[in-house]
DNA sequence: ACTGCCGTTCCACGATATGATCCCGCGCCG
DNA sequence: CGGCGCGGGATCATATCGTGGAACGGCAGT
């Protein structure tokens, strides 16, 4: 990061390649050329080096640039959560100082829901540590949430973990149509006995790719509390959404 | 693809960064030096450059490679299916050639079975054209596909399209277990009188991500066709998801 | 402390990227 | 039909910029 000398063709093309990838709808060379202000040659000159290593394509010479197989098939393989730790961080974060319960991060996964991270309660009674391990859709706030935002498929089989799970597919329907109006999800009691959690949409580009929670004991569980968090939770979750969508948020000097 | 003069730095940076991206796991500027053939010290400051525009990324200074920011980002917002018409053109091809009747390609999308691609039947009595519309879940051979695999949520009602609709959900549950016993689904006049139908699963990385068909006149459907049939497109439909999960197939000279 | 190992920085040399200019092919319009 | 405008690509003399051997620095293992 320190030396910026001897890359003056390679940081040009890199710029090319950036704007290739972040640009919604392919540009032209020209357009290209323009955005970067490089001649028109170099741009042409630099675009089809690209090419040639696949990380650029062209519908058909003289065509609009694209990003090139190479990305398009690494697009494929790369999860769509890839990067949602690190994009979450401060976020998670800001949670964890501001109520100091339990924070979590967590993904859908065909096995149940998934923890990707934490921040651990200030107080001696909290959650354990969940990462890693996975919850079931059907009794847990995360669960919840992309069973009713459909970015998850109903399981087969509603496990009642304690007695106040929902079991019956009715009722459970009827929560999660709740969630979808409230914006957030909650389960009380309903994974563990004695445990409570609330949980946020993180919405990309077309699907929910993921959810933020918080969680504690139910002895310090108020009146108003759950919906004085959904809020906070909301706005914590709805500011991560607009940076899924974003192109890449990455701030340079 | 003409003139490779004038870009010896981007080529090599290029593929510098081609190789951090299909690698499944970060490798070192030095395992890059080394498999490029490039003195360390260029390899180097060649990867700082990509590193400044946000291409690559590394742990933490002196740590290990990995796609950048940028690139992560663009993962995010791309489908997984973007390239999927491109890799599926010559088994489509393979399959109208062998069969003569209309063969699609097709993904799950929030509102329905959405068709990406088609290969008309060479009868004059065949498919309409399906590209852009979208077809019931439970109603058709690719629907019932994505809801035995687990690519698209079970619908919320099972609207009867005609007398051989699946209604009932347990006979549904049913024959998505069937489906995933034979590898491929069938739809005989499930979704409109007369039209038969025969689909297969595209597996990505963990996810299946689209599925092929093949459809045509009950007419024409003879007793053990969609056996044979379903041998064929199974096959084909292995083929591509093998192309699926490789970094990115482009061939070079 | 010594010793590899790995990544980075330095610097003089000359290979290589540069870009004004020209050229080509296409589409538009008179 | 032909002339024109435009976007993209090739050319080539020039000096700028990339190159890579060598030296440096930090880290981990012994």
């Amino acid at each position: 990061m320190v030396a910026r000398t001897g890359t003056k063709a390679i940081d040009r093309a890199a710029q090319l390649l950036v704007r290739v990838v972040e640009s919604r709808d392919p540009e032209t060379v020209g357009e290209l050329a323009e955005t970067t202000g490089l001649p028109r040659s170099t741009a042409s000159r630099l675009v089809a080096a690209l090419e040639r290593q696949g990380l650029v394509q062209r519908n058909s010479l003289r065509g609009d640039v694209r990003p090139g197989p190479v990305l398009v098939s690494f697009a494929r393989r790369t999860p769509p959560s890839a990067d949602l730790v690190e994009l979450c961080g401060e976020s998670l974060d800001r949670l964890a100082a501001a109520t100091g319960e339990t924070v979590n991060l967590a993904v859908p996964s065909p096995r149940g829901v998934e923890q990707l991270a934490q921040r651990d309660s200030r107080h001696f009674l909290g959650s354990t540590n969940w990462v890693g391990r996975t919850v079931p859709y059907h009794a847990s706030a995360v669960g919840k949430v992309f069973l009713a935002y459909r970015a998850a498929p109903m399981p087969d089989t509603l496990e009642p973990l304690t007695s106040r799970t929902f079991a019956d597919r009715e009722e459970l329907d009827r929560e999660l149509q709740e969630t979808l109006e409230r914006g957030y999800a909650t389960a009380v009691e309903e994974l563990e006995p004695g445990l409570w959690a609330i949980a946020a949409p993180l919405h990309g580009e077309s699907t929910v790719l993921g959810a933020v929670s918080i969680s504690g004991p139910t002895i310090r569980l108020q009146d108003g509390l759950l919906e004085e968090l959904g809020r906070l939770l909301v706005a914590e979750a709805e500011g991560v959404s607009a940076r899924l969508q974003e192109p890449s948020r990455r701030e340079e000097r």
